[in-house]
DNA sequence: CATCCGTGGTA
DNA sequence: TTACCAAGGAT
């Protein structure tokens, strides 16, 4: 961070709005609370960062109380059992945070003395934080005047400049930019109020440019290209495959499930035995009984592939047990029945 | 650089 | 129904 070149005047107006509009939200201190002079739990700033990548506030809600109850320091976090982890975390998505958010825990623990590094380089050396999540638990819990850039930050930059040129090749032209408008005082809030108005008001499609704080200094919006920014770089079509996907119900019901794989695709999750998932994929039940198909396939789409999965079913008795290497690489999990 | 990695909401 | 989008990181 370089100082000398904010523009006050834009992150005055930014930081007057959020002083009125700020949402409130469980990671987040109250006003009240910020004028005794407390400073977020760098915790929960973090748990809650890691969470809300590429997810929504209204997914990560019901997920950050979970955890908070269940485990209210890092420290009770680095304590907790893998398995127990990855259950409170599924459903949420891109498992690998929650595998990360583990290690991380543990080495805060281990290396840190159970406290955060207060720098934005200390925390980018973590497991699981990349430069967005370092600069946000920089600023917000620690009050460095880090730059702060997610998908909003890059939306309201690009639009507050009218940059036409497509992300992501345009993404360091509009982190210097936005570096230009980070200032000293209050990065925390600043950052949370540009994700906020990027949520709120500066939306992807039909901003509400009336309502908006920064629409007098807005040169897209003096140009009528507000909704037309970013602009961004086609992306290539996702593929189809397929798969089978196998479900053995006992009597009792329970139904045989196997921990996945440490790494790759829901990598470390409980799952369904089944096939690959390929164009073509080839049959693989975990265990011989009377497979029936059911009569049409489950379809699911990934970040890069559209999946479509046709469910076996089959009632099998009480002591069957598959043999041990049923799955090559993935281990068949204590009897279980499902939550969700 | 590109690619891989989920899920739910929305137009 | 489809495509895009959301407080990204690891490889």
């Amino acid at each position: 961070m370089r100082d000398g070149i904010c523009e006050p005047a834009t992150s005055a107006l930014l930081l007057a709005w959020y002083d009125r509009h700020a949402r409130v939200m469980p990671w987040r201190t109250g006003p009240a609370e910020r004028a005794e002079g407390q400073r977020p739990d760098p915790y929960r700033v973090w748990l809650s960062e890691v969470m809300l990548q590429q997810t929504t506030v209204a997914a990560v809600r019901a997920y950050f109380r979970r955890f908070t109850e269940r485990w209210p320091t890092v420290a009770d976090l680095a304590a907790a059992a893998d398995a127990d982890v990855m259950a409170e975390w599924a459903g949420l998505g891109y498992y690998a945070r929650a595998r990360n958010l583990l290690k991380c825990a543990r080495a805060v623990v281990a290396d840190h003395g159970g406290q955060f590094p207060g720098t934005e380089a200390g925390l980018r050396a973590l497991p699981g934080i990349g430069p967005y999540t370092a600069a946000a638990v920089a600023a917000i819990a620690f009050d460095e005047p880090a730059v702060v850039v997610d998908g909003n930050v890059e939306r309201v930059v690009s639009r507050l400049f009218a940059v036409e040129a497509p992300l992501p090749a345009s993404k360091p032209a509009l982190v210097a930019l936005a570096a230009g408008l980070t200032p000293q005082q209050r990065p925390g809030d600043f950052a949370q109020a540009m994700m906020d108005l990027g949520a709120t008001i500066c939306t992807p499609r039909k901003p509400a440019c009336s309502l908006c704080p920064l629409c007098a200094p807005c040169a897209a919006r003096a140009a009528g290209i507000a909704a037309d920014l970013p602009r961004k770089s086609p992306k290539p079509a996702k593929p189809t495959r397929r798969g089978i996907a196998y479900v053995a119900l006992r009597a009792d019901g329970a139904v045989l499930l196997e921990t996945r794989p440490a790494r790759g695709l829901l990598g470390g999750m409980l799952g369904f035995p089944g096939s690959d998932w390929s164009p073509d994929p080839a049959p693989a039940p975990p265990l011989d009984a009377r497979w029936t198909p059911a009569p049409s396939a489950v379809r699911h789409t990934f970040t890069h592939f559209h999946l479509e999965l046709t469910v076996h079913l089959a009632a099998v008795p009480q002591d069957a047990a598959p043999p041990a290497a049923a799955s090559p690489r993935a281990r068949p999990s204590a009897p279980a029945t499902c939550r969700r």
